[in-house]
DNA sequence: CCTCCAGGTTAACGGTCGCTAACCTCCCTG
DNA sequence: CAGGGAGGTTAGCGACCGTTAACCTGGAGG
């Protein structure tokens, strides 16, 4: 079984460098030939993987929010310690997320309108479907908060755990797990606030 | 004294338009026709109020990060009253900022890299600046929390006081004041997380 | 009344960009 | 060993974009 470390396929790398390059410099700010430059092949070749620029961004996108609305209905579905750990346990798969995938966190909520109508439309879809069961989740944990507070405070946090790309590139701070942890602490304090 | 109910100039008419459709589409993402179309005039025209595109926003950019220094170090040289006031005080300026200006809060940390060399190092030492001040701030209302967690915490308050452009665009939101106190309520708990 | 400039206009140029066309070359398979 | 598809290549097209050039016009000032 070795499903998992095989080389990444084309199609793959082609995904990460360019999810890297817009990140960088914005979906229109890269052409095809430095996609292609990036992975060892050269413009037009990107054709025989993608159907076009556009395709890539598609791709990324609905694989992101996919991704983190998987993930979070999974932690729902383990739930078996209550709803306090539950929102530990969705804190700190995002917290992962953005730890691990800053590039993808940079283009969720940056080049989301540079889609086409029906993925958009899908790409929202799903976005608000993961607020939404995070919000569900805050409010077991604080009843006594309103709604349309918890949704606020919802979009805030998610604001907090995705500061992650600006803390300086590779990062002379205190060390992933050091970070991590310190991300929980600040965005339990922050629904803590919220609520009080 | 009627120094600021006149009519916006020309000048600024462009910016605040230029910001927008940024901020929408992206610096790449908006041609030099529309925004002329926005104030309009079309296309060329714009070159009798700037030197190009790439103009628009270098002034954009460096407009904020000084006007948010600026605003930052009155409000310390204006604390009288302890540094619990006095982080309240730049807690509720930025959020006056992320809240009138959604467009420039968008583009500050999305299109930095778009600038000349020497106006990005202008921009970014204006930041650099700014996270300082807010660091001393929070370092006095915790001396116990160190430096380099209460960065992190600084970055992270940050993205979310920064994350109102992404609450539903008009606002079926708690309403202005409201949503105003919530995030600070929401930054004043991260903060003190962070120092328990 | 003439002048001149601030602030527009349209036409056009050069460069870039996404994408297609046409072709080439392994390598796998019957 | 023929052949064919997968995955490249380079050349080039058409569109668009930022910018410049050349020209026009209304109104303020001497």
């Amino acid at each position: 079984m070795a499903t998992r470390t095989d080389a990444p396929t084309r199609r793959e790398q082609i995904l990460r460098e360019a999810a890297r390059l817009f990140a960088e410099r914005g979906f229109h700010g890269v052409g095809v030939d430095e996609i292609g430059a990036a992975v060892g092949i050269s413009g037009p070749g990107l054709y025989r993987h993608f159907a076009g620029k556009d395709a890539m961004l598609a791709e990324l996108l609905v694989g992101i929010s996919g991704q983190l609305m998987t993930g979070a209905k999974r932690r729902v579905a383990e739930a078996e310690q209550g709803p306090d750990a539950l929102l530990d346990s969705l804190i700190e798969g995002h917290i992962d997320f953005a730890l691990d995938d800053r590039d993808l966190i940079t283009l969720h909520d940056r080049e989301l309108d540079r889609l086409r109508d029906s993925d958009r439309k899908l790409v929202r879809q799903l976005q608000r479907q993961y607020v939404e069961l995070w919000v569900e989740s805050v409010r077991k944990v604080y009843p006594e908060l309103a709604e349309p507070h918890a949704r606020v405070a919802v979009h805030a946090v998610f604001g907090l755990l995705n500061s992650t790309p600006h803390l300086s590139r590779p990062g002379s701070l205190p060390g992933r797990a050091a970070t991590a942890q310190m991300l929980h602490k600040l965005a339990r304090g922050a629904f803590a606030a919220a609520a009080e």
